[in-house]
DNA sequence: AATTCCAGCAACCGCAGCCAA
DNA sequence: GTTGGCTGCGGTTGCTGGAAT
């Protein structure tokens, strides 16, 4: 039996949207909200799938969304994040503001993967990319430090990252996280609430991005600069 | 100048999860 | 408890433009 198609696909246009396509949408999706995505492309008088439509929008056309490369400070956020949350992609566009998952999962791909392991990080397990007869006794690697040396030689103010210990005559790993005290955490305990998030210090610098930890004692201040800088 | 190669990115596909009937 | 529909997610594909030959 199988499922039937997410819609009757005969008929359906597909690949590239053009700009009237667009506008269709966007004026749709503005004038009546997203209702149900099934429904939209025949209101809208577009011959796509609904699929394809929440896809164009939640990517491409949505009015929050930035444009243009990752800033430094959301790369390694990025980073930080996949070591924690690995291909979630969704969850860590949470974290970013005006970024998509697809976004993301693209940079990633593109971008990240070939730095990390210029690097000589794996980017799947973030740990060191080194020859098991290679390996000290012991040794503590931090995703941190690596990551800021090699992204930048700008003094970086950010306490984000992952620690790594391990020993290879035990077989065992320690993972610190500098920020969050243990990977065994429920998701919701681990994962930075939205506000946690908005307490972060952006900082304009050269055109690019920069996150700070922000001040206890001025926090007000820090977050209103944060949504400053941001938007 | 023409052709080939390759990186980057937009878009598609299939699956899983959720929810209502 | 089961089934079917809808939405969202993550992996993958394929097109495009720039670089290399």
């Amino acid at each position: 039996m199988g499922r039937q198609p997410c819609c009757e696909k005969v008929g359906l246009k597909k690949g590239p949207w053009t700009p009237e396509e667009d506008k269709k949408l966007i004026t749709f999706l503005l004038d009546n909200g997203q209702c149900c995505w099934r429904a939209v492309p025949k209101l809208a008088g577009l011959l796509r799938c609904g699929k394809s439509c929440r896809l164009r929008w939640t990517n491409y056309l949505r009015p929050d969304l930035k444009r243009g490369l990752l800033s430094e400070a959301e790369e390694k956020l990025v980073i930080d994040l996949h070591s924690q949350l690995g291909n979630r992609w969704s969850k860590i566009a949470a974290r970013l503001p005006g970024r998509t998952d697809n976004e993301i999962k693209n940079y990633w791909n593109t971008h990240i993967k070939k730095k990390l392991k210029k690097m000589g990080i794996d980017p799947i397990t973030h740990m060191p990319l080194v020859p098991e007869d290679q390996l000290p006794a012991s040794a503590t690697f931090s995703t941190k430090e690596i990551v800021s040396s090699c992204l930048s030689s700008s003094s970086s103010t950010t306490t984000i990252g992952t620690t790594w210990s391990f020993s290879p005559t035990n077989s065992s790993v320690k993972v610190e996280n500098n920020q969050l005290e243990s990977m065994e955490w429920p998701e919701s305990d681990y994962l930075w609430g939205m506000d946690d998030f908005m307490r972060w210090h952006f900082v304009s610098k050269e055109g690019e991005g920069e996150l700070k930890c922000p001040d206890p004692s001025n926090q007000l201040v820090q977050e209103e600069s944060w949504k400053v800088g941001l938007f």
